[in-house]
DNA sequence: AAAAGGCCCTGGTCGC
DNA sequence: TGCGACCAGGGCCTTT
């Protein structure tokens, strides 16, 4: 589910009902995400001001730090998770692990798989072990093709599994990795190292629109995002090939195929791709 | 260093 | 209606 859009459009959800905003209470139901979380959070927590959310690729960034006192929260929601603003003393449901309790709202978390993510730092978030190590922000300005084609011009994998590495860039999972190589034309079987800078101007610049056009889709239902009682969670655009196998591609009519890249579903339209 | 595979966990779907 | 096999958006760790 939550993919970069997902994960910026709870931010701006969350934003004007949290932000700024005391924390009256810290509950923790299941103190075991893919990370345990810190025994002492509510203690760490409760009774700070949450001054600002922000976002680090698929990573939300909490502040709580009143001057020289600093403090961030940071949380991923993994591959089933989902923020939610219920109103106080709400009951918890299945799978509802962790809440953040205001004076007259709750920002909840609901994870399933439990691949979630919480970690709290006193130390300047960039520099913490989960965000240190992670690539550029495809939406910030120094993204683009010259860029791409210098960081992948010694990948010899295929372009499809690179883009998905964090370490290089962040925010394309899956879907939108499949997504923007067909917007660009570029097939995903191609050696990441063996793309022109000018299909790598195309695929930035497809892997920009992709993620800005979804933004925008959930931007437009942002209050029921976060307000919603479940099944809000993806409001992915339609998709071009992903999950279309044997379907005809939009444009020409070509069977969509699709392969296993790295252990994960590729799809792909074999002859607008190349 | 880079690439591939296993693994964490639960739930939904499909075939029998 | 039940059951097992298989699949799912992420990312970390290990092995080669």
């Amino acid at each position: 589910m939550p993919e970069l859009p997902e994960v910026e459009v709870s931010r701006r959800g969350l934003q004007p009902f949290i932000e700024g905003k005391q924390v009256r209470e810290v509950v923790v139901r299941t103190p075991r995400l893919r990370h345990d979380i810190p025994a002492n959070l509510p203690r760490l927590i409760r009774g700070r001001t949450l001054t600002r959310i922000t976002r680090r690729g698929k990573y939300l960034v909490f502040d709580f730090g009143q001057g020289n006192d600093t403090g961030w929260l940071i949380l991923h929601l993994g591959m089933s998770g989902s923020l939610r603003l219920v109103a106080p003393g709400t009951p918890p449901q299945k799978h509802d692990h962790f809440d953040l309790v205001f004076a007259d709202t709750v920002m909840r978390l609901r994870d399933p798989r439990r691949f979630g993510t919480l970690a709290w730092t006193a130390e300047d978030p960039s520099k913490h072990p989960l965000l240190a190590v992670l690539g550029i922000e495809p939406l910030s300005p120094g993204f683009d093709g010259k860029w791409l084609h210098e960081a992948v011009k010694r990948r010899n994998a295929p372009i499809k599994p690179v883009l998905m590495d964090g370490h290089l860039l962040v925010g394309v999972g899956n879907i939108y990795a499949s997504e923007s190589l067909f917007q660009a034309g570029v097939s995903p079987l191609r050696a990441a190292g063996r793309i022109s800078r000018g299909r790598c101007d195309r695929l930035a610049n497809a892997i920009r629109t992709t993620l800005e056009a979804s933004i925008a889709a959930g931007g437009s239902s942002v209050r029921d995002y976060v307000h919603s009682d479940g099944g809000a969670g993806c409001f992915q655009l339609s998709c071009a090939v992903y999950d279309r196998t044997g379907a005809p591609c939009q444009v020409c009519g070509t069977p969509i195929r699709s392969v296993r890249q790295a252990g994960r579903s590729t799809y792909w339209c074999p002859h607008c791709q190349h």
